[in-house]
This record gives C-alpha cells, sequence and structure tokens, in this order.
DNA sequence: TCCTTCCTTGACGTTAACGTCAACGTAAAG
DNA sequence: CTTTACGTTGACGTTAACGTCAAGGAAGGA
C-alpha cells in the first residue's frame, strides 16, 4: 500500500465538469477568497476538502445566499478549530445570527411552497367541476 | 355604515415604509409587470391585493428567487381562476415543476442550517476543553 | 514538428435589481 | 403666496456574479 497516501484531486475543469458550473466560476470564486487551491506549477490542484468548500458554496448560491455569505460560512470551518476562548465565543455568536437568519429564509420558504400548493389545490377543484 | 365598502389604500411611500423597502423597488417591480396599482391622477394607489402580491414577491427574493420567478408565481394565482381545462392543467403541470424546485431549495436550507449547527457544536466543544 | 487540448492571466461585456439624481407637478400648511 | 412634503417620469450609475473574448504556455499524440 504505497501509494495510500496519494489523495484525489481534480483540475480546474474536472471539478467544474464534476459539479456543473463554468472554469470561469471556479476562477471568480478564487479570486473572491472563497477557494484557494494549491498549484502544481501555474496549474490548480482541487483537493477533495476544495470540493467540499465548493459543494457547501454552491449550496448556498442556490436558496439565496451572496458570495460574501457564503465565505463567512467556509471560513467558521476554520474558525471553529481555534485556540482563544474570546474567538470561540466570538464565532458562536456569529453562527447563532447565521442561524436565526437561515431559518426566517426557511419559514419565507416554507410559506411559499405552501401558497403554490394551495394555488394547485384551487386548480385542481376548478378541474373537477368542469366534468 | 354608509362607507363600509371603501376598502383601505396605500401611496407608494405609506406601502414602502411599512414592508421596508424604498419607492424605487414599487416602481420597478411595476416596471417589470409584478405590480399594476390603480391610479388616482398620476398618483399610484395600492389595494390591499397589490400589498399581498408584493408580500409575496418579496418573500419569494428572501431566499433567492428572481422576479421572474416571483412574477411567474404571483401570475398563477389569476390564472388558477381560469375556466378552460387545457389552461388549468397547463398551470397545474407547471406548480408542479416550481414545487419541485422549492422543495430542492428547501433541501439546500436544511442541510446548510444543518452543517452551521455542526460548527457551532464544534464550537462549544472546543470551549469544553477550554476551562 | 505540428496539432489538439487543456491550462494560464487579463480585460472588457452583460444581466439583474435596484440606487441616485434631475426636473417637474400638486396639495396642504403657515 | 411661498414653503414643505409628498408624488411623477426619465435617465444614468452601481454592485454582484459571472460571461466572453484574447493571447499565450505546456503536455501529449500523429
Amino acid at each position: 500500500m504505497v501509494a495510500a497516501t496519494q489523495e484525489k484531486t481534480w483540475t480546474v475543469g474536472e471539478l467544474a465538469e464534476e459539479l456543473g458550473v463554468t472554469t470561469r466560476t471556479l476562477r471568480h470564486y478564487e479570486a473572491e477568497g472563497l477557494l484557494a487551491p494549491r498549484r502544481a506549477g501555474q496549474n490548480r490542484v482541487y483537493t477533495a476538502r476544495d470540493r467540499a468548500r465548493l459543494r457547501l458554496i454552491l449550496r448556498g448560491r442556490r436558496f439565496g445566499m451572496t458570495l460574501a455569505e457564503c465565505r463567512e460560512i467556509v471560513d467558521m470551518y476554520d474558525g471553529a478549530e481555534s485556540s482563544e476562548r474570546l474567538q470561540l465565543t466570538t464565532l458562536l455568536a456569529r453562527l447563532d445570527d447565521i442561524s436565526a437568519d437561515l431559518r426566517r429564509r426557511q419559514d419565507d420558504l416554507r410559506r411559499t411552497l405552501a401558497e403554490v400548493g394551495e394555488v394547485a389545490g384551487q386548480c385542481r377543484r376548478r378541474l373537477d367541476e368542469l366534468v
């Protein structure tokens, strides 16, 4: 098992393809400080950790988080390994704020979904009447 | 009860203020065909119905719906009162698509919230270790 | 060697969703 | 009658999140 420590990596093209975005998006995220892939010479090398970060970002984007908000969240993964009480306490407070915000959005989504269901129900009733 | 049929109305400024947006936003939504308030001469007059539409729109915006998506949904409220079978059937299919999309976003949100909770938990554990 | 494919950086373009400013009308208050 | 506080339209500006070239480098196959 000589090669057991060789973790899988991706090129920009591969990772972009796999997650359904363009390479431009990956370079943009890097420019905005959301990703920081290794380099093999000039070329970017993405690890499984980079890939996980990217998936978090893309997931957030799908329900309206800005890149700045995404960055704040992924950065917290690193901050949570701090050893300073003040840092951890501050981070924890921020995380609570973020959770509250996400729950509000969850509520907005839930209500919207409910109302879409209402309209669908109304459609079905009118279709029944048309028999 | 002579005046019982006089429903409450709002001016742009009043409605914007009440819902926490600017008047520019209301005029923009009108230009994009999401709202169509009555006029009293030149001035816009918003009814409770307009207000309800606006609340739906703003709610959708909060979790990442575009104005075009918002318009499609609010327009369906009107379409659901159609009397043509084909119209209703088409609308119903579209509503199912939208519901599926919203549920995906709901899932994305749920997962993100869970992971934020994970990070918070990790913070708390590290804080405990620091006693 | 040449060709293709993938990568790089840099720079300008585009779209959505408003912000901002100008120039003007009008109705109530002082 | 003028000031103040709304309202109107029109037009240009701004920000975020990429899209879209352009120009070039490095690796591998025919």
